[in-house]
DNA sequence: TGTACATCAGTGAACGCGCGTTCACTGATGTAC
DNA sequence: TGTACATCAGTGAACGCGCGTTCACTGATGTAC
């Protein structure tokens, strides 16, 4: 049995564990999805790696530090997962659609993460954590600038940002709420996306 | 001195308090809104109001109870505003907004009892939880239906209400956690629900 | 109106728990010569 | 290539803390007669 991320494979028990600060990121995402904001611990994460209550903090400063990297690295990965299909899209509309969608899907497969990045956050003032925030919307802005440029809209970008932004955002917290019911079947964030963009374009932008 | 809302208002310390009940709730919320979830202990809540550990075990079950209560008053509230000034606007889109109003304010006012009742709930399947958020859904349903009678709508029922609770409920969280900035200014309720609702309007219904 | 008694609501002390964090330590790693 | 040594990453024991919850108790309240 060889395990992949541990460069001492062989040994049974290795004093140095190696990639721990990346280890603890990972387990810690584990234990929130599973338990919830509440069940979060660093001795429980420090468990479940086989490490000494101690050994986080030759990684992060505090608890607040290892929730905040925990945002911060949300925050990169909803932006990589909003913009990763938008290179193929020639129309706007689509892109616009497109990061919808990932956004959606995002916060379907890691709700508890997603709720930790807006809002539960303890400490809201790291800056590091603003800038990952503000890097995801700038994607969204980036989209809506090119939509103007090509005519799309009939808002500014300002205000479409503000629309589309929070049609999106607010779906995905009902989503994950279990809030929505379309019909008789459990929602998908497809299914729901696909409702909303109607009712966003119509809002925001017009057909060509 | 008279305490109002203590019958033994002149007993200096009375062994009954009365209402712990009620107040227990009250200094709950209170210290939800200056503490965030994680701050909020039965302990404190009890040695806020001179009263034993035990005490809140004569009236709540257990903490989760507690927290429980608070979101379903929550909901309760955030029904009665949405559904506050309905009353005197003859028009359904008038009253979408109004409701769409009531909501933002809401939010803006209890910003930590607003989380706790979306998502943060650590027990979730209270049924008069439940029961309180869908009578609160229920009352934009009820509007969106009127629009509908008054043939305002351009989109079913459903489809009206899935895009204009997102939508709201997305610009909840965003202004609450001060994601959202409108030129220079700090952005309020109103604000930011005027833009919404232009958009809202675009996507779901039509002018006469 | 007065008394006896059941019920109720809060007391206060105690429980065990898991937590975040600190600290002197030690084993492993990597670098300089 | 081999050795000495500084640096690093994890150990393990300990700290104090506040928490949720329990329980036998007691003072106040209200009811029956």
């Amino acid at each position: 049995m060889i395990k992949l991320h541990c460069p001492m494979a062989t040994a049974k028990k290795a004093y140095h564990h190696g990639e721990l600060r990346e280890s603890l990121l990972e387990a810690a995402e584990l234990l929130l999805e599973e338990e919830g904001p509440a069940g979060l611990s660093l001795r429980k994460v420090g468990r479940r790696l086989g490490v000494t209550p101690g050994a986080p903090y030759r990684h992060f400063e505090d608890k607040d530090a290892l929730l905040a990297a925990l945002a911060v690295r949300g925050f990169q990965r909803l932006r990589e997962r909003m913009l990763a299909q938008q290179e193929g899209s020639a129309n706007g509309e689509e892109r616009l659609r497109r990061a919808g969608l990932g956004y959606l899907e995002f916060a379907s497969l890691h709700p508890e993460l997603f709720r930790l990045m807006f809002g539960w956050m303890p400490s809201r003032d790291v800056p590091e954590l603003c800038e990952a925030g503000d890097a995801a919307f700038a994607g969204l802005r980036g989209i809506l600038e090119s939509c103007e440029q090509e005519g799309l809209l009939t808002r500014s970008v300002q205000d479409a940002g503000l629309m589309a932004w929070s049609a999106v955002h607010g779906a995905a917290f009902l989503l994950i709420d279990k809030r929505l019911m379309l019909g008789d079947e459990e929602p998908c964030a497809k299914g729901v996306l696909e409702l909303l963009h109607e009712g966003i374009w119509s809002g925001i932008g017009r057909r060509t």
